[in-house]
DNA sequence: TTGTAGGCGTTATCAC
DNA sequence: GTGATAACGCCTACAA
C-alpha cells in the first residue's frame, strides 16, 4: 500500500503547527479562523507538495461525498446525452462528480443502482426516470435525499422537477396541422404513466377540441414504450384499420420514426399521402426522410437547471425549490404538408 | 448529523462477538476464518439490519473506491452512449459504480476531470479521448491507474485499447464502391491527431492502391473536428474545386452528414450523382435521407470489453492486457449507387 | 476461531 | 489563534 504523496499532517510537520490548523486553513469555511501569516505558510507547503484533499476521509467524516448521481432510462435515447452532459458540467465547476446510471427501463435496475448511489452517500438525485407513480421517488424522500425531477414529473407534481409544457407543445403540433388544413388527425402517444406521454396525450383532445375537431379514439394509440418499433406498429395498425385520417402527431421522435417505416411500407408518402409530426427535436431529426417537424426541448437548459436547483437544494437542504417548465418551440419542416386531396 | 442506521458495531453488539468477527464475516475475502455458525448468525442480523458497508470507510482504509471513470470527447456523438452504457452496466454487475465525464474535446478540461478522479482515488479508467500522442495518458501510467483506451488508441498502441480495425473498414468502403464502378473516390477525414482518423486515412490510400486507383491529394480533404459543419465545409470546397468525383468516402457519419448538406445545396444528388459512404453506423443512419451506407463498429461490444479488460488489471495489477481489435462491418444503404454516367 | 488495538485522513469540539 | 483529542466506519496485523 503506498503511502499517500503528502497530507494534512505531513504539511502540518513541516509547517511545524498542528494539523488541525492546517485543516483550519485548507478547508475555505474555516480559514478565517487562521492568522494570514501562518495560513500563508500552509498555503504555500500545500502547494507545493501538490496537496489534493482525501475525499474518503473528508466524506467519511462529514457524511458528504460531492458526488451526485443521475439516472436515466435509457442513454442510448438523444434526449438523454445532453442533459447529463449539461448536468455534469454545471456540477463538476462546483467540485461536485456525477455519477451515471442507466436502468434500462428496468425499475429493479433502477432500485438496485440506487441502492449502491445512497450507500456511496450521494448528496443529491437528478432522475430522469420518474413514472406519474413512482414508488422509488417515494422511497427518496424518505431517505431524506435532495433530488430533483427532469423532463418528467410525478402526479400532482409534488416534487421539484424541470419539465417542459407537453401539452402546450402538442397543441402547437395540432394547430400547426389544422392550419395546413388537416382535419382526420390521428395520435400515436406513449405509454401513460409518464407524465410527458400523459399530458401529450391529454393536450392532443384539448387542442382539437379547441379547434372544433374530435379525437378520435379510433385513431389515437397508446405503444406499450417510446422506440421506432412501437411506432411503426402502431402506424401499420392505424393504417390497416382503414380509417381515415390525413396526419399522424406522434408523441416522441422514435415513434415518428416509426410511423415513416409504416407508412413507407405500405405505400404512402409522408409528408405527400400523410404528414407526421415529432416531439423532441432530437439530434440529427432534420436529416430524416423527410425531415422531421417537431418540437424542440431545451435539453441542455434542463439539465443546467435541474443542477442548479440541485445545488441549492445540497447547499441549503431547508430551501424548497421551486419547480420550473420550459417552453417547448415547434420546429417545421418537410414532414408535414397540406392533406392530399386523394384522402 | 444523524446515526447511520446500522454499522459494524451495531451488529457485533447485538450477535454478542466483537466487530472484527463481524468485518471478516461481511467480507467474502475472509469470511472463512469464521465459524459458520457464527457466520451464519451476523449474516442474518446484518441483512435484518438492513447493514450496508460504508464504501467511504472502506476507502479511506484500503484505497480502493470500487469507482471507476469514464471519459468521452464528446457525450453528445452517438457513438458513445452504447459504449458508456455498456461500461457502466458491465461494471455495475461487479460493484463498481461509474463515473461520467464529458471533456467537451479539451484537453484541459480532460486534465481537470481526472485531477478530480485521481483524487477520488477511482480504481481504474476507461478512456475514449485518447490522441496519438496523449501526454495525458502518459500521466496516467505515472499514476498506476489501471486503464483502458476504447474506440482509439495511441501512437505505436502501447496501452491496451479496445478499437476496431479502421483502415479494413475503409478498405471495405471502396471496395464497394470501386465494385460499384466508381474510379474517382473523394476523402473527407477527420484530423489525423486521432488513430481512428489517422488508419482510415491510410486505409483509404492503401484500399485505392490495391485497386490501383489513384488517391488523389487534391479531393482528399482533412477536416478539423468530426461534425457535420466541418464536413459541410469540405465538400463545400470539394464541389468547387471542380475536380471530377463520383463517390466521396467520408471518415464518420456525422461527416457524411455533412457531405449530404453541401451536396444538396449545390443541386446534386446523393446518391444519383455523388455516392456517399460514412463510417460508425450511428443510431438512426438508416433514417437520414438518403439512408447511410456505412460502417457498423460493435458499440457495445467494444465497451463491455473495455470493462472486462479494465476488471482483469484491477484485480491483478500485473496482468500484462492484451489489446483487442474488433472488425467493423459494411452497411449498404441508399447512398450508394453507381456512378453517374454524366460525370 | 475470535478478540485487541491501531490506524486510514480528515473534521469537530474542546481547551489553552 | 492554535493545539490536543476524539471521532467517522471499517480493516488487519497480532495476540490469545
Amino acid at each position: 500500500m503506498r503511502k499517500s504523496p503528502s497530507g494534512i499532517k505531513e504539511i502540518a510537520r513541516r509547517v511545524g503547527v498542528h494539523h488541525s490548523t492546517v485543516s483550519r486553513v485548507l478547508n475555505p469555511q474555516t480559514r478565517s479562523l487562521v492568522s494570514m501569516k501562518v495560513a500563508a505558510r500552509i498555503l504555500d507547503i500545500a502547494e507545493a507538495l501538490g496537496y489534493r484533499r482525501n475525499p474518503m476521509a473528508v466524506g467519511l467524516k462529514t457524511r458528504r461525498s460531492f458526488t451526485i448521481g443521475v439516472i436515466v432510462p435509457d442513454l442510448t435515447n438523444p434526449v438523454f446525452p445532453p442533459i447529463v452532459r449539461a448536468v455534469e458540467r454545471t456540477m463538476g465547476k462546483e467540485g461536485y462528480v456525477t455519477v451515471l446510471a442507466d436502468t434500462d427501463n428496468s425499475i429493479e435496475t433502477e432500485r438496485f443502482v440506487l441502492d449502491s448511489l445512497y450507500a456511496r452517500q450521494v448528496d443529491g438525485l437528478v432522475l430522469a426516470t420518474a413514472l406519474l407513480n413512482d414508488e422509488i421517488i417515494a422511497e427518496c424522500r424518505k431517505r431524506q435525499v435532495p433530488f430533483v425531477l427532469v423532463n418528467r414529473t410525478i402526479a400532482g407534481a409534488t416534487a421539484t422537477s424541470v419539465v417542459t409544457n407537453d401539452s402546450y407543445g402538442i397543441r402547437l403540433a395540432v394547430e400547426h396541422l389544422v392550419g395546413l388544413g388537416h382535419r382526420k388527425i390521428a395520435y400515436v402517444g406513449g405509454p401513460l404513466n409518464t407524465s410527458t406521454s400523459k399530458s401529450r396525450h391529454e393536450g392532443f383532445g384539448e387542442a382539437m377540441r379547441a379547434f372544433h375537431l374530435r379525437a378520435d379514439p379510433r385513431i389515437t394509440y397508446e405503444c406499450k414504450s417510446l422506440t421506432s418499433d412501437a411506432g411503426s406498429t402502431a402506424c401499420q395498425s392505424l393504417i390497416q384499420s382503414k380509417r381515415r385520417f390525413t396526419a399522424i402527431v406522434a408523441a416522441n421522435d422514435l415513434l415518428a420514426l416509426g410511423c415513416y417505416a409504416a407508412l413507407d411500407a405500405a405505400g404512402l408518402r409522408c409528408s405527400a399521402d400523410i404528414s407526421v409530426t415529432g416531439y423532441n427535436d432530437m439530434p440529427f431529426a432534420e436529416h430524416f426522410a423527410p425531415p422531421l417537424t417537431t418540437l424542440r426541448i431545451p435539453l441542455t437548459e434542463m439539465g443546467n437547471q435541474a443542477a442548479l436547483l440541485l445545488l441549492r437544494k445540497i447547499r441549503d437542504p431547508k430551501t424548497v425549490l421551486p419547480s420550473v417548465q420550459l417552453q417547448p418551440s415547434l420546429i417545421v419542416r418537410g414532414s408535414t404538408a397540406r392533406p392530399s386531396q386523394s384522402r
